[in-house]
DNA sequence: CTTACACCTTCCCCTTAGGGCAAAGTCAAC
DNA sequence: GTTGACTTTGCCCTAAGGGGAAGGTGTAAG
C-alpha cells in the first residue's frame, strides 16, 4: 500500500488533487485506516490515475473522466468510443477557433506595425443615411442555429441558384441575407436568403424600399459585428429606430472563395426618425 | 445616452458582463443617475466595448485587457506590439498543445478500434531486474526549466557530439539522460546529458552500474509518466527504493526524427533492497 | 390616472479544479 | 523522548460571469 504522498509522486498529482478526487468519488483510497484518517492506495489504481491523467490530457472534465470510469468497468466499447470521437470534434473545433483567432491577431499585429491603431477600421467604417428602392427577390426563410450559421450561407445561396437556373428566372443582383429575429438570439435566427431576380411568382417576393442607415464592411466578416454596432450607435445618435429587418448585401459572392481583404458587404438598416424623444438625455437636460 | 441594455444589445454582450465589467474597473458607464442608479453609456463608448469584445476573442484576461486600454491612452505602441506579439506565441503554443492532445488521442481511438483497450500499453510495459556494468560517459549537466524539456534534449546532445568529434573520442553508445532531482521539480529538474565514450578525461565519468528495475518503452515519449509510474509500483511492491539517479537510455536516436512509433527508450532506476521494512501494509497485518 | 410590463438595481449563491494556509494529530527515524 | 516529515480537516480564494430573488423605475396603453 502506498500513503498518499507515495502515490501521488509516483503519479505526478498532487496530494490536494488527491484528496479532492476522493471527495468527488473519482478515485478513492483502496483503504482508509479508521483510527486516523490516512488514506492509502493499492500499486493496482496507478492504472487508474495515469487513465485519469491521460484523459484530463485531452481537456475531459472531471465529470465526464468520471462517465468514462464507469463505462470502463462496464467495458461499453462501443460507447466509449463515440465518447472519444466527440472529444475528438471538440478539440479539432477548439483548435480551429485558436487559428482563426490567430489569424485575425496576425491581421491586428500587421497593421500595427505599418503605423495603423488596431482598431481604426471602426473609424473608417461610415454610415450613411440612403433612400433604397423596393426590389424584387426571390428568398427561401430558415431559422439558423449557431452551428448552421458557422457552416456559412453558401450551401443556401447555391440552393437558390439552381431553383432559379431551374426555373429560367432573370439574375438582378448579389445575394442577400435579411434577419429577422428582432435581435441576435444564440438558440437561433431567423434568416431570410433572397436573390434579386426580375420575375415575380412563386417563392418571390418585394424587399420594400424606404430610409436605410448603410454601411460598408471591406474585408472579413468577422468584423460585422463591429458595423452592426457602429449603425446601431449613429441610429441612436442621430435618432433613428428600426423600421423593419437588416439585411446585408454580399457584393462579392461569398460563395467565391475571394481573399477575405477583397470582400465587400454593404449593411443595411431601414430605419424612421424616433417622434419626438430626447435623442440625447444630455440634451434634455435632466441631469445637473 | 445609451441603456445597459441597450449598449448590451449594440455590443453583443450580457447586461450582467456589463455590471462585473464595471465592477471590476474595465469600462465603466459614462453616467451613473444618482438617484435610481442607472448606468448610462455614451455612444463613444462603443469602441471601447469592441476592442475588449477582440482582446476577450484573443483569449486576453480581463486583467491584461484592462492593462492594453491603460497602454491605448497612453500610446504606447511598441508596448502595445511587444503584448500582443506575446499572446500570439501563447496562442501558438495552445495550438500545438491542442495538436498534440489530438494526436494521442487519434492513436487511442485507432488502437480501440482494433480492439486494443486504450490503456493496454500500461500491461505490455515489462518490469524486470537487471544487473548493470559500469560505463564511461562523456557528459554535460543542465538544470532544464519545463520550457527547456518542452524543447528537447536535442540541442544537448548535439553539442555533445560535436565535443566528441572535436576531441575524436570513441562512441560506445546511445545517449542518455540521467535525473539527478530526487523527484519532479515544476521549476526546474537537474538533469545530465550523457554519451558512452572510451576514453576517460575531462568531461567524462563513470555510470555506476548495479542493480536495476529496467523498463522498456515502445513509442511515444507521452508514455514516459506511464512507466516511471510502473517502475516506482514495482519498487514498491517489490520492496526496492531507489539507489541513485534514473537515466533513459534512447536505443533510437531522438535526434534522428523516427516515426514516433519506432522510438525505444530504456528506463532504469537503480535500486537496494529495503532492509527489513514491511514491503506490503496488508502482509504485515496491521490492518484486521 | 392607473395598470401592466419591461427594465433596472443590489445581494447572494454557484460554477471548475483544485491552491494556500492553519491547527492539530501521527509516523518514522535518531 | 524528540524532531521533522507527513497527514488530517477546515476555511477562504481563484476567473468570468450566470441564475435568481426582492424591490425600485420607466414607459406605453387603456
Amino acid at each position: 500500500m502506498l500513503s498518499i504522498g507515495e502515490f501521488s509522486k509516483i503519479c505526478g498529482v498532487s496530494t490536494k488533487t488527491l484528496r479532492y478526487y476522493d471527495e468527488i468519488g473519482l478515485i478513492k483510497p483502496d483503504e482508509i485506516h479508521s483510527d486516523n484518517g490516512y488514506r492509502y492506495y493499492a500499486v493496482g489504481q496507478l492504472n487508474k490515475m495515469l487513465l485519469i491523467n491521460r484523459l484530463k490530457s485531452y481537456q475531459f472534465s472531471l465529470e465526464e473522466i468520471k462517465a468514462v470510469l464507469e463505462l470502463e468497468e462496464d467495458l461499453a466499447e462501443e460507447k466509449l468510443h463515440s465518447i472519444l470521437n466527440r472529444k475528438r470534434s471538440e478539440l479539432q473545433e477548439k483548435r480551429n477557433a485558436i487559428e482563426l483567432s490567430l489569424n485575425q491577431l496576425n491581421i491586428d499585429i500587421f497593421n500595427l506595425e505599418a503605423g495603423i491603431p488596431i482598431m481604426s477600421y471602426l473609424d473608417r467604417i461610415e454610415v450613411q443615411l440612403v433612400e433604397t428602392r423596393s426590389i424584387n427577390i426571390f428568398s427561401m426563410r430558415r431559422m439558423m442555429s449557431s452551428d448552421d450559421f458557422a457552416a456559412g450561407y453558401d450551401p443556401y445561396f447555391s440552393r437558390l441558384y439552381e431553383k432559379i437556373a431551374a426555373e429560367k428566372l432573370t439574375l438582378l443582383g448579389t445575394p442577400i441575407a435579411i434577419y429577422h429575429s428582432p435581435e441576435y438570439d444564440p438558440t437561433g435566427n431567423d434568416t431570410e436568403f433572397a436573390i434579386p431576380v426580375r420575375e415575380t411568382g412563386e417563392g418571390t417576393r418585394e424587399l420594400n424600399g424606404g430610409p436605410c442607415a448603410k454601411a460598408v464592411l471591406n474585408g472579413s466578416y468577422s468584423e460585422l459585428t463591429s458595423v452592426y454596432a457602429k449603425l446601431r450607435g449613429w441610429m441612436d445618435q442621430e435618432g433613428y429606430v428600426l423600421a423593419s429587418s437588416p439585411y446585408e448585401i454580399y457584393l462579392t459572392a461569398p460563395d467565391r472563395a475571394a481573399a477575405p481583404g477583397e470582400l465587400v458587404t454593404e449593411v443595411y438598416f431601414p430605419v424612421a426618425k424616433k417622434q419626438r424623444l430626447n435623442t440625447n438625455r444630455e440634451g434634455a437636460g435632466d441631469r445637473l
